[in-house]
DNA sequence: CTATTATTTAACTATTATGTTAAATAATGT
DNA sequence: ACATTATTTAACATAATAGTTAAATAATAG
């Protein structure tokens, strides 16, 4: 599995990616702290934060009997370098759609 | 669940990816010709396209006998648009690195 | 050493996802 | 109508995922 396809994989779980947007608004952020992005037991957080960690989204660090979590942002930054790889793709594409619905606006 | 985890979720399966890789490389196709992405039957191949139609990834265009598939410039711009709402977070924190990769290399 | 706080692992259950083969549907050509 | 080509749906088996509660581990404080 590409790596990339990975990333994605761990943030298509609905409660990951609301703990991965929480990380991301608020910054670094001890497990118990994110039990809030849901009605969730805490061991189910515990286990969607290893999945994240495994897939690159997200790092530990330890701070006494706390684990501090937040963002890689490499993970961030290379889903939007692939999305900027087929940037004239999908400008092109909505160019032309602007366009046209610029066209339907005017006409008549 | 948010409309961009459903993206990520269809595609965080290798397949799938490669199916919406291969439609962003050549563009539209037929079905049919998705089946090379891996050793996958056609009714796979049918259902991981159903996914991703479903979740807006791709879009489908009948011709004749033949289901021609591509990919909605849309969903390919609405991902990189999210990694670019944090665009400062992970540039500044990828800087830093740098700038601590660089500090390493000509320390001594 | 014992208690407290924070988090993870274990064991288990239920749901969802993925793949297969066989059959059905769609569209065209003879 | 029948055969051909392209694709999807049905039915089923298996594997993976996500959630729960209870127990274990980690780290600090008394």
């Amino acid at each position: 599995m590409s790596n990339l396809s990975s990333t994605f994989a761990a943030l298509g779980d609905a409660t990951r990616f609301a703990i991965v947007e929480k990380l991301l608004q608020e910054g670094e952020l001890p497990a118990g702290e994110l039990q809030n992005v849901g009605q969730i037991s805490a061991p189910a957080i515990s286990r969607h934060l290893k999945v994240l960690r495994k897939a690159g989204v997200v790092e530990q660090r330890i701070d006494a009997q706390r684990r501090l979590y937040s963002v890689r942002p490499e993970a961030v930054q290379a889903i939007g370098a692939w999305s900027m790889s087929y940037r004239e793709f999908w400008q092109k594409s909505l160019d032309r759609l602007e366009a046209a619905l610029l066209q339907e606006s005017t006409k008549k």
